[in-house]
DNA sequence: CAGGTAAGTAACCGCAAGGGTACATACATC
DNA sequence: GATGTATGTACCCTTGCGGTTACTTACCTG
């Protein structure tokens, strides 16, 4: 999970995630749509790649970058331990106001 | 959210967060557990402060830092997008492997 | 108020990440 | 097989981050 919140740490690598969200493009596409230069998006999409978050494929000279969202699931796992938490405080907020209702009445 | 991924990308930040998970504890206690120096410790504290991820309360020299998770729930509302995605995918796959069987009977 | 403890900041070093330019590789076409 | 296009890699440079030691600040206690 590791290689993956790193890869989630950086704008353009999310950028790219956001665009493959939508329909699978290739990497000169993926470049036209952020504002640094072709070699830099081919250096965060290794990194996407080695994160597992991408696949590609190949179309005689296009790499074709699609998503693998499953690599997020390790993320969400992880996440969910705290979600019971908020949800925890959330509830015990509503619970409070509420009370502050009921004591207004 | 950004601040926020960026301080989940570093393995020492996220052990501060499962320590805090259970309990609250001293910056003294952090370092502690870490195999960093306190300076060090300080500074990762005080990238997860300004992520909104800690709370601090004072007592008397002591800081003690404890969870706020809530931050986290940009995060998680993040992934629930990507979420419906790989839930899709998931399904597909267990109707493909019912259609297998009914096939194989 | 002197001494001790807890935490944070400053200055410094080393390394790894990220960007750009230039080059190499793969494939399609003429 | 020469040319053009799409992509990735190598190299260099700069920046930022993490770690350490040394110092500052805050507070408690005798």
């Amino acid at each position: 999970m590791d290689a993956v919140l790193h890869a989630l740490a950086d704008e353009s690598r999310r950028t790219v995630l956001e665009i493959l969200r939508h329909h699978p493009a290739s990497a000169g596409e993926l470049a036209e749509a952020l504002p640094i230069a072709r070699p830099g998006v081919s250096r965060h999409l290794r990194v996407l790649r080695e994160a597992g978050l991408v696949d590609v494929r190949h179309d005689a000279q296009r790499r074709i970058y699609s998503l693998r969202p499953e690599a997020l699931i390790g993320v969400d796992e992880w996440l969910a331990d705290y979600r019971a938490l908020w949800q925890h405080r959330l509830d015990a907020l509503h619970t409070e106001i509420a009370r502050g209702k009921k004591a207004r009445t």
